[in-house]
RNA sequence: GCGGACGUGGCGGAAUGGUAGACGCUGGAGACUUAAAAUCUUCUGCCCGACUGGGCGUGCGGGUUCGAGUCCCGCCGUCCGCACCA
């Protein structure tokens, strides 16, 4: 027995134990309930860090737990493993991308295992290799068949030095972020995967979702942004295409003043090629730059057209048409008739070209002339509007609709924000699309029995664009259908579309097809989902728009795939600064007393906001180093510790050390032998409270109150006098702490001389009569403030405990010989005495 | 601008409308030790007080209630998401 818990040994024994006994396979045949717990898979970007062992650690408590409760567990790992950083690191350093995420893959590999998680091995995977994508490719392809994906041309970020396409994400001010050259609009021809057909299963999905935050089912409920409203037409005074329009507001249709169309719709098109001022007009709405920042200063700019329409209502109505810079042709019709007076942008467009506004809604009628100084975005009634008045907004608004369908001039429309998800990429690290272009046949699927598609591994990143494009022979093939000379697809899949379906294929794995439906079926919904908030619209979004597009094609019996979703906080750390404001890493700092110095050489070093752990800010804490100094439950408990884990936890050295020092505590209490007779009742009922306490906790994914209930009970038996029920406690607690120390949890037990694994004992269980305590604390109260506190035998009638209350002492000098005129009592808890 | 979350000791945080501050960290005092580390004991919201004790206290101002950190109304502040969405 040593004194110490040395986890630089016994971690690796453990884990080398637990993958011998292949204690965490998922056996898809077992009758025993089946859960499945996962994490985000992470990126393989050369090095695991502090927040994925926070993410894991949190997974793997609640995967332990539930396989220590005699459940089937699937908790599986698996790399993200295409995308841009591969790319990236084979320009900067000569190294094939693959070559560089499989040594990286290996690197993190080897750092979750030191940390000890259950996970089940024999299932990774990998979205990179041609296993995982070409049954990619084989469900893409059944989307296109099924009519869910089509080819469209579409604006893209165009870097013209890099001569690639880059997300909105990567264009800075208007400029690459890799060439710094201005980036362009181009128009190109993209796959799309048609999301928004399932815009209204995905809002009404969020509804059965009640173990997600409210805060992410909002979030892609605005992200969606449905609203409904009325479509419908203005003529062309002078004949010609009529001008749909939508709006969500049909009530005010009398307050309109204008017309407004955005640059890119087809009506300006025409202005501009009669007009050179419009097409100037037009180009410079174009050069605007696409950033939050100048979308927020950008000046409301119309142009006059000229045109006039009719209005629906009115043959003798005419409203001009303008083109405005402020409108999006993406959305609704690209055109919106422009009602000032109840609209923010409509009353800045018209004071500033000095259209009328027209007050058509107002809180009665009686204030129907109120004059309008600022857009008035209410409810009220309709006023100056005709058959309207009077009628509130919501009545005036279906009675708009109801006559628009009546006389065929428009129809009620439900319109949403979301648009169709454009997952062509131009670049080599990704999933190839699995598409022949032939000049006769068009678009072309690969045949299934020629999939996976492959990429080249003989590629140069010496030029820029896209390797795919340049590779001499690649992309050259048959046109399956004819066979003449036909033309390989180059654009690969959004990343996002690897991670869209991975969690069904960690359920079933068959080599011959993506999944064994009966197989997944049997371990999805995943019961629990983690990661980072930062997902919270577009991964989860797409995940549940491919499960529900696999479920239209009747590839599985699912809607919805992640049953719990949990956001987990972040890592953070204090950032630091030198006197000439580069960033310094924390083991370059040290504390001096009440100030910061640099270790090198003393100079004064600045502490800035506490932040997440991130390389530029070069605060990040590297997990490895870390395991090997505390050991790998130390960095665990920790990372499970004082915060909640849907808040941020800041790193710090005090903290790994309490950790390190609980480890240790345990460990002395489990190996000092002593032998003691019969039962402790108190202690009795400490432990099956923390049983009930700690369980309670997991369940909740309150880690924190787990790790609080732990210290508690740990300090309780330790104060305990020997006995029978002492021993029984320590085990008990090596059992609790298991699912966050697992090493020591394992040694501790082993110490007690017993032999099976905990990793799969069974989860203690409690005795509920044990949970309440014989006598109970009254608090007793004077006016609702605190004066005394009784102890007094639990189920005490009413009558009793005023009189044990009235007799204090304390009671009686508050009351200074007055009758209470009223007493309060809760049993078991409280009396309240009003005076 | 729209939407959302959150404000509790020196710090992280506990608290079904019922004893605010569990638990951890930090700090103080003490024990053990030649000494240190480790460990153990004990104190640690603020103010008055030698003590018994008393007053104040969950961002600010109101309200509901016998009783409010918790519920309601109005402010202030911080953070997050979306953002010219008709």
């Amino acid at each position: 027995m040593t004194a110490r818990f040395d986890p630089g040994e016994a971690d690796a024994r453990w884990q080398a134990r637990w993958e011998q006994d292949d204690c965490f396979a998922a056996n898809s045949a077992s009758d025993r309930p089946k859960t499945y717990v996962l994490e985000m898979f992470p990126y393989p970007s050369g090095r695991i860090h502090m927040g994925h062992v926070r993410n894991y650690a949190m997974g793997d408590v609640l995967a332990r737990y539930r396989r220590m409760q005699g459940h089937e567990v699937l908790h599986p790992m698996g790399w993200d493993a295409f995308g841009m950083p591969a790319e990236n690191a084979a320009m900067e350093r000569k190294v094939h991308p693959g070559a560089w995420t499989w040594a990286n893959i290996a690197t993190m590999r080897e750092q979750l295992k030191r940390l000890g998680f259950a996970l089940d091995w024999s299932r990774e995977l990998a979205t990179c290799d041609p296993a995982y994508y070409g049954h990619e490719q084989a469900l893409f392809l059944d989307l296109f068949e099924a009519g869910l994906v089509y080819r469209k041309e579409s604006e893209v970020n165009w870097d013209p030095v890099d001569c690639t396409v880059l997300a909105n994400e990567q264009v800075i001010d208007g400029k690459g972020w890799r060439s710094g050259a201005t980036v362009e609009r181009r128009k190109l021809a993209q796959w799309f995967l048609k999301i928004t057909d399932f815009a209204d299963d995905l809002v009404e999905g969020l509804g059965t979702l009640d173990q997600w935050p409210d805060k992410v089912r909002l979030m892609q409920q605005n992200w969606i942004g449905k609203s409904r409203g009325l479509e419908f037409r203005f003529a062309l005074a002078d004949g010609g295409e009529d001008i749909a329009v939508f709006t969500t507001r049909p009530d005010t249709i009398f307050g309109a003043s204008f017309l407004a169309i955005s640059p890119g719709h087809p009506l300006a098109e025409a202005v501009a090629a009669k007009q050179a001022e419009a097409a100037e007009f037009i180009a410079r709405c174009r050069a605007g730059g696409t950033s939050a920042a100048e979308i927020e200063t950008a000046e409301k700019l119309g142009f006059d057209t000229g045109v006039e329409v009719v209005h629906p209502l009115d043959p003798e109505w005419r409203l001009p048409v303008w083109i405005a810079n402020f409108v999006l042709m993406e959305y609704g019709t690209g055109a919106l008739f422009g009602v000032p007076a109840h609209d923010a942008r409509d009353f800045e467009f018209a004071s500033k070209y000095g259209l009328p506004i027209r007050r058509v809604v107002a809180a009665s009628a009686e204030e129907s002339d109120a004059p309008v100084t600022e857009a008035e975005t209410i409810e009220g009634v309709a006023v100056n509007s005709r058959f309207l008045d009077g009628l509130p907004t919501r009545e005036a608004a279906a009675e708009v609709i109801r006559r628009a369908e009546a006389e065929g001039w428009g129809h009620g429309k439900v319109q949403y924000r979301l648009r169709d998800w454009g997952v062509s990429r131009q670049r080599y690290w990704g999933t190839p699309i699995p598409i022949i272009h032939c000049a006769g046949c068009g678009a072309v699927p690969v045949p299934r029995e020629q999939l996976p598609v492959v990429l080249p591994e003989d590629v140069s990143f010496d030029l820029p664009g896209n390797p795919l494009d340049r590779h001499p022979s690649w992309s050259r093939t048959d046109c399956p259908k004819c066979g003449a000379a036909a033309r390989r697809e180059t654009d690969t899949l959004d990343t996002f579309v690897n991670s869209s379906w991975y969690f069904i294929r960690f359920a079933s794995q068959p080599a011959d097809r993506p999944f064994d439906r009966a197989e997944a079926e049997s371990w999805l919904p995943v019961a629990q989902y983690i990661g980072g908030v930062e997902h919270a619209i577009l991964h989860l979004l797409y995940a549940r728009f491919w499960t529900r597009a696999l479920q239209r094609i009747g590839r599985i019996g699912i809607a919805e795939p992640f049953k719990g979703l949990f956001t987990q906080g972040m890592v953070t750390h204090e950032t630091y600064r030198s006197g000439d404001g580069s960033w310094l890493s924390p083991d370059e700092v040290r504390r001096d007393g009440d100030i910061w110095v640099r270790v090198a050489d003393g100079a004064p070093v600045t502490p800035g906001r506490v932040e997440k752990m991130s390389k530029s800010k070069r605060n990040t804490i590297d997990p490895e180093p870390i395991v090997a100094r505390y050991g790998a439950d130390a960095v665990r408990w920790f990372m499970l510790s004082d915060s909640p884990p849907e808040r941020d936890l800041e790193w710090s050295e005090n903290g790994i050390e309490g950790a390190a020092r609980f480890i240790q505590r345990v460990w002395r209490l489990a190996s000092a032998q002593s032998s003691g007779e019969g039962r402790d009742q108190a202690l009795d009922r400490r432990v099956h409270k923390a049983v009930a306490a700690v369980g309670e906790a997991i369940e909740g994914l309150q880690f924190n109150k787990a790790v609080a209930t732990l210290y508690e009970l740990t300090s309780a038996i330790e104060k305990a006098p020997p006995s029978q029920s002492r021993g029984d406690a320590v085990a008990t607690l090596l059992k609790l702490a298991s699912p966050m120390a697992p090493h020591l949890a394992e040694e501790a037990w082993r110490a007690l001389g017993r032999q099976e694994l905990l990793a799969t004992a069974a989860w203690p269980s409690f005795d509920p009569a044990l949970l309440v305590d014989e006598d109970v604390t009254l608090a007793v109260q004077v006016n609702g403030k605190l004066r005394d506190t009784l102890v007094a035998p639990r189920g005490l009638d009413r009558a009793a405990a005023e009189a044990l209350a009235l007799a204090s002492e304390k009671v009686q000098r508050q009351l200074a010989g007055s009758a209470p005129r009223k007493v309060i009592v809760v049993p078991d808890r409280l009396v309240n005495i009003v005076a």
